[in-house]
DNA sequence: TTAGATTTTTGACTTTCATCAATGCATTTC
DNA sequence: GAAATGCATTGATGAAAGTCAAAAATCTAA
């Protein structure tokens, strides 16, 4: 991995020997679009961070494909309640673009754990962001109406505007295509 | 506090050094009905843990009190949101009954990390299990009709159904009185 | 015990968005 | 370039739950 990478910018102070040891466990791919990250129904195994493009995790139910979240450059992403329970992944996620991805497994990232108590930190501080971005999506979800959660996603996410396929977008509004074809057409 | 509360058993294990360390640092409160453990608007200073009661957290939006969550005896609580961000809390947290709670200041906790990595360790559970159960609650508001988010409250978790008030459930199941009132009557 | 207050239930009506079906538009493929 | 295929739009209708208002039930306290 390249050393300009901010993998653990944004989260807290790592040592250098810390960041050397975790850096060696991380396995890159360079995925093409639609490479599938996480598969439903198989134990979410790996930690990602996404260095370049983005990923959508969704899941089928009723025949339906519901996309759950978006994850852009920068991020990190799994399975998240596959990857804490151990238990099969209800999601799938997958790459929405050409993307570069480094991953760490479940059992590196728990080794890392014992040999660095900081990475553990780290870790938690990750878990803290996929909380508070769950609670937000929550509210957010719970109090605007189908026009203005579409037009908080224009506001807050432009890109996933672009890069989004228009089914993926409604069912991440929580919405039909016909609901946001119409809003569209009425802005 | 007392040997016997069951503080760790269902998180992980931690040394006894480590255990003792905490306890010193938790401060008991007893508590009456209605007790204010968090309030809306100042940063959320402490993690609780209900030895004894329960416990709600409700916001108010548009004049309206909305339960956000129900706690009960053996579960630890604070609004999360802002004691991860530092910043305002827009939930309060009360107790439903007289209760016996013990917390650990932001500050403490935080200290205790340093000193006991294995706590930081127990706190990261703490997360996790909080994670799991929004997102397990998320995807059940989604899917579920009124009646079947009232009828799965019963079958899960009726003691709320018994402490806590009919304004109370029906926020906190995301439907208005008169549409739990309409559903308790077909029962 | 009774008057008043509060909570709960019931009824009529409205709103929002889903569903289903048809049509339009664009792109690929032969 | 016509047929086929897939995605987007539009229209008609319906269902679930919200809103507002009034009636009924329950609680409270002098």
């Amino acid at each position: 991995m390249k050393q300009s990478s901010g993998l653990f910018e944004n989260i807290t102070t790592v040592s250098e020997a810390a960041r050397l040891a975790f850096i060696a466990k991380l396995e890159e791919i360079k995925a093409e679009k639609g490479f599938k990250m996480e598969r439903e129904g198989q134990v979410s195994n790996h930690l990602y961070y996404i260095s370049e493009g983005s990923a959508r995790s969704f899941y089928i139910r009723e025949n339906r494909d519901i996309t759950v979240s978006f994850s852009l450059e920068g991020e990190f992403v799994t399975a998240m309640h596959s990857f804490i329970t151990r238990k099969p992944s209800y999601e799938t996620i997958e790459t929405l673009e050409k993307s570069i991805l480094y991953r760490i497994s479940h059992k590196d990232l728990q080794d890392s754990f014992e040999e660095f108590p900081e990475m553990e930190r780290a870790y938690r501080m990750i878990l803290e962001k996929y909380y508070i971005a769950l609670e937000e999506r929550q509210i957010f979800t719970k109090f605007k109406s189908a026009r203005d959660r579409y037009l908080e996603l224009m506001d807050n996410k432009p890109k996933i505007i672009q890069k989004a396929s228009v089914g993926q977008i409604a069912s991440f509004l929580d919405m039909t295509i016909e609901t946001l074809s119409r809003i569209r057409a009425k802005i």
